[in-house]
DNA sequence: ACGGGCGTCTTTTTT
DNA sequence: AGACGCCCGT
């Protein structure tokens, strides 16, 4: 059949798969795509499936629209009415159905990380904390390991060991779930653990799912964490016939609760499951293969396996010593004018990848100059402009208006003369009356202390509102946020200032608009809750527009899952790839050497790796050492342009890793590896997040995160009198402190 | 209520 | 270096 056509025999032998679970190890560019739309054609047209009956969940919705489009190619059939995008999207799809049988509402909002925050600042204010103690971050990170685990707050803290600082941490974590549910909101990890939340609560919606899905597909398995792994397994446990495809030496999300241990478990839940690894490499050239080899073994714990090609060695791989960041951009942008003004190159086969976002400005300052165009993946977002977020406020709350975070955004912009003190007693009444401050608005006579003009400004900010929400009923999504933004007076306000800023927000607008315009033209049927959606669970590839020939500039987290030709590494410098946050410790080395194998593995034909000597950090300059990883590849191989001091770098030889680490990891997020015994001055088995101890200088405190060293563990801690610290457990002074 | 001036912190990576 | 929040003067 045309199926299998042209696929190599691991590949056919993935596609033809019967019944049952597959675990499918794909090797970066070893043809995964193909073998997950050829299935899927496979098994409708061969096998009758009904589209309706396969769930496939893909890491971005652009990935999701490029299978489906490469499946349909393979098809008589249609498409449509396949369940096909990410963990978000299809749970929000589930939860709008469902989702008032845990006790939400349908039009829900969805919360972003900066929605999240205005949240927690506000729990870590009303319960009256010190937010030096409490940073929102690091708590909000905390609440978001807990929920990616599905732990809950109660699991993690043990209520034996009370403390004042622990009963802060759990009581923020209360009241933030209260104020989510308050608001009638649920953040991005959220999605998951209430769709499996919901599951548990209600077996039947689980069996009619269960009985749906009966082939379900999920790409990039390496990269889901703990709720992800529970919502596949309850939904697979039925037909069992769940196919996942990851590459454990891509598994490079670690930090957001990603657990490459998910592999171990789908082999318990699923004992039964096949295992097919795909090794032969389509899309890069022997030399970047060996390159990519000979970074990537020098972690430990691999599940074995050697990338290899039939395709020619290829070019060697470049590498460049330039003096700063300046030059660094010279110099690329001379190679890729060196490599397209004979037209063999395109521009938009170049790709640009960095570590950090803060990296990507050089570049588009001198491709501004040079008149070269790119595009921009990530970094400073259309939809996290000033202006869009306004809007996008208004629509929420219009949807959703118990979303006090949103109204609170909103209520005076632009300018209506509500100012604080006017909002501190809407929301003294609001709370009085234990409600949402439009609750409280819809009774603005009866709000105590209001000035006549305030009073007024409140009573036609409600008025307009109520109109909006009447208003959306009747007409399409396009039309209708126009006559938001004109009525609100956005517009009038923009016009009026008319200075360039202005003129380029309006700009803006009238970009979002139109985004509006051709949603409402692909989905005629589509509400605004569905609008609102699929604009926050865009990821930054989705976001970027391919623009006809531009180079790309993006993370190396952003290109996961993308190739191109001609493949620019850059700022590969010691302490910034891989990044170390401050010179006493180093961040996890395996999971950013993970990542040095992703960018390697992006490149098709040629492969720059550049590092600079001096490079501007937050406006100050700092002398770099060439990453260790640039000393990991292979002498023969690499065409080193100016000078590598090879001497310089030996000490990082020593610092090998603790082979047995990998292996001893286990997946209870509370039983963690042991450090070497030798000098151990506290018993590291006893330490857990949560601990209470006390430091021989500093007093007490409580572990706030546990990260593994090289040979050791680091404890952030933070402390009554000094805050927060951060501690290799090995050598630091502390013991634990039992009772309370 | 609002805007300007000054001090602070930042940067890991993202659905 | 730049963004952001905070304080203060209008």
């Amino acid at each position: 059949m045309d199926y299998i056509k042209g696929l190599n025999d691991r590949q056919r032998e993935a596609v033809l798969h019967d019944e049952g679970p597959l675990l499918v190890l794909a090797g970066a560019g070893s043809g995964k795509t193909r073998v997950l739309t050829h299935r899927i054609a496979y098994l409708i047209e061969e096998r009758g499936i009904f589209p309706g009956n396969i769930l496939a969940i893909t890491f971005t919705n652009k990935a999701a629209d490029e299978m489906k489009e490469r499946a349909i190619g393979l098809l008589s059939g249609n498409l449509d009415r396949i369940w096909m995008g990410t963990f978000h999207s299809i749970c929000v799809r589930i939860l709008r159905q469902h989702i008032d049988r845990i006790g939400f509402e349908r039009a829900f909002s969805i919360y972003d990380r900066n929605d999240q925050i205005a949240l927690m600042r506000e729990c870590i204010e009303e319960l009256g904390l010190n937010e030096d103690r409490y940073k929102d971050r690091l708590v909000l990170n905390m609440v978001g390991r807990i929920k990616d685990s599905m732990a809950s707050p109660d699991d993690y803290i043990d209520e034996r060991y009370m403390d004042p600082v622990r009963e802060n941490m759990r009581g923020l974590y209360r009241l933030y779930e209260k104020k989510l549910k308050h608001n009638n909101a649920l953040d991005f990890d959220d999605l998951i653990k209430r769709t499996v939340e919901l599951f548990r609560a209600d077996s039947d919606i689980l069996e009619y799912y269960q009985r749906k899905f009966e082939y379900i597909f999920v790409d990039e398995f390496q990269d889901t964490n703990g709720a992800q792994y529970q919502l596949i397994r309850l939904l697979a446990s039925g037909h069992r016939n769940l196919c996942v495809v990851g590459d454990d030496d891509q598994s490079i999300f670690g930090w957001r609760g990603a657990d490459i241990t998910n592999i171990l478990s789908l082999k318990e839940d699923f004992h039964e499951a096949k295992t097919i690894k795909l090794e032969q490499n389509y899309r890069s050239t022997q030399n970047i293969l060996d390159v990519a080899n000979s970074i990537i073994k020098n972690n430990n714990g691999r599940m074995e396996k050697r990338l290899w090609t039939d395709r020619d060695r290829g070019k060697q791989v470049v590498v460049e010593n330039v003096s700063d960041q300046d030059d660094e951009a010279r110099t690329v942008l001379n190679r890729i004018w060196e490599h397209s003004k004979d037209g063999h190159y395109k521009l938009s086969d170049f790709a640009i990848l960095y570590r950090t976002n803060a990296q990507s400005r050089v570049f588009e300052e001198a491709f501004m100059r040079n008149d070269i165009p790119y595009r921009l993946v990530g970094g400073l977002k259309f939809y996290d402009r000033k202006e869009i977020k306004d809007i996008i406020a208004y629509l929420r709350v219009i949807q959703n208006p118990v979303d006090d975070i949103s109204l609170r955004r909103i209520i005076n912009v632009p300018r209506r003369g509500i100012g604080r003190v006017t909002m501190g007693r809407v929301e003294e009444y609001a709370r009085g009356i234990d409600s949402n401050i439009y609750d409280a608005l819809m009774d603005v006579e009866n709000i105590p202390g209001l000035s006549a003009r305030a009073r007024n400004s409140l009573r036609s900010f409600v008025d307009m509102m109520n109109g909006f929400m009447e208003r959306q009923k009747a007409i399409g999504i396009g039309e209708f946020i126009e006559e938001v933004i004109e009525k609100v007076g956005y517009i009038g306000e923009l016009e009026d200032k008319g200075d360039e800023e202005a003129q380029s927000r309006l700009n803006n607008i009238e970009e979002f608009l139109s985004v509006a315009v051709e949603f409402e033209t692909y989905n005629p049927d589509g509400s605004l809750e569905d609008f609102l959606a699929g604009i926050s669970l865009l990821s930054d590839v989705d976001k970027t527009e391919d623009r006809d020939d531009a180079v790309t500039l993006l993370t190396v987290h952003s290109a996961k899952g993308l190739e191109f030709p001609v493949v620019f590494m850059v700022g590969m410098e010691e302490g910034l790839f891989p990044i170390i946050r401050d010179s006493e410790s180093d961040s996890d080395i395996e999971e950013e050497r993970r990542l040095c194998y992703v960018a390697i593995t992006r490149a098709e034909e040629l492969l720059y790796i550049s590092h600079a000597r001096v490079r501007t950090i937050y406006g100050r300059m700092n002398y770099s050492k060439p990453s260790r990883f640039i000393y990991e590849l292979p002498e023969d191989l690499i065409d080193v342009k100016g000078e590598l001091n090879r001497d310089f770098h030996r000490g990082f030889n020593d610092m090998a890793i603790n082979p047995n680490e990998r292996l001893i990891r286990v997946r209870d997020y509370t039983r963690r590896p042991m450090a070497p015994s030798g000098r151990v001055a506290v018993d590291q088995d006893q330490i857990k997040e949560g601990t209470k101890v006390k430091h021989a200088k500093w007093g007490f405190g409580i572990v706030a995160q546990l990260k593994d060293r090289d040979d050791d563990r680091e404890a952030t801690i933070i402390f009554d009198d000094v805050g927060l610290k951060r501690l290799l457990l090995s050598i630091a002074p502390i013991e634990i402190v039992n009772g309370g």
